[in-house]
DNA sequence: TAAGGCATGTAAGACGTTACATGATTAC
DNA sequence: GTAATCATGTAACGTCTTACATGCCTTA
């Protein structure tokens, strides 16, 4: 069995979380999260369920409403042991590895801007960080009040994230105000 | 001008700074890196290095030691300007947008696991992330030594989320051995 | 009745990965 | 001498993306 893709992974997870659900659905789960790293794209989404239900990880109901066909999918038993693995410890390794993320990727080379728009840079993103945070505790809350407690506290991830990236900017925009910093 | 991707302007980035600098030691850069976005393999730097130099943004010199010939790029003028422009705010959308991150990822499925293999979890998501920490600490003490200090901030960046991964897995930790979460 | 959401797909392409391949140089 | 590192590449592949395409259903 060949080694499943975090993307294939994750939408095995969202179908048992969420079966029966379509294909539609799971792009939908993508589309508005706040996370951009999967498009949630009709090309990626509906080859990859086929995919999974061949394999036996899925399976699939053919539904109607009214005229308007569509396919429900569930997770079969393969299925939730194949997510079961997954979730099981140990992690593999370098899964806490940090992550690429473009504010961090530009600090690198902020040197080579003149040193007002370094100040700049760094206000854009706080302000961009803060518009992040406000979406995010939505999400938070929602997941609250549906009792996903489990989304619940992955979103918090999240949050807890941007705001230990508001907590190092304001570092770094000290540190840019203060003299000394070249290059 | 066709958008460039986030590993060509990286390269670009690093060109800059350790100009001149051998594809190999572009490498090795990923290699070494704490985050594992990018391998770094020769199949991405290689053909890319040649793409950024025909477009005019990388300039490249051979060299020779002893018998072995190797080239050296710099960054040009344009290539220059090309990462003045990238690093210059405003930001794209999104930017600030929370990441992909293998722990978080499997939180949202975590009820599906028996509830003791759920303090597993998290225990070994602790015990990643303080290696993690302990490698990322060296590499930030490693860019004060030699005065990058731009590097250090943005090493810092991934030293602070860590950190609040840490604080946000112990309060999971706290809910978990709570009564009253279910599913 | 028109716009927007639901629902399903295909085609072309870019990008990056793994794996393979070669040979010189340096350090032990 | 031999192992590791330096250095440069190629080939096949998979995955995901963007863009295109269609048609039904609901709501204003």
């Amino acid at each position: 069995m060949s080694q499943l893709t975090n993307l294939e992974l994750t939408v095995l997870g969202i179908v048992w979380k969420k079966a029966p659900i379509t294909a539609y659905r799971v792009r939908k789960e993508f589309i508005t999260s706040p996370s951009t790293h999967f498009s949630g794209s009709a090309g990626s989404i509906y080859p990859l369920m086929e995919r999974l239900t061949e394999q036996g990880l899925l399976e699939s109901k053919s539904g109607k409403r009214g005229k308007r066909s569509h396919l429900s999918y569930g997770i079969t038993d393969k299925g939730k042991a194949v997510l079961e693995e997954w979730l099981d410890p140990p992690l593999p390794e370098k899964s806490a590895a940090i992550t690429f993320y473009p504010i961090r990727t530009r600090m690198y080379f902020l040197g080579l801007l003149p040193p007002e728009r370094r100040i700049a840079f760094v206000d854009d993103a706080l302000s961009m960080l803060s518009e992040e945070i406000r979406e995010v505790k939505a999400f938070c809350d929602e997941y609250r009040e549906q009792g996903e407690q489990y989304s619940e506290l992955a979103m918090e991830s999240g949050l807890y994230f941007l705001q230990s990236q508001v907590r190092w900017l304001k570092k770094v925009r000290e540190r840019l105000t203060d003299p000394g910093l070249s290059r």
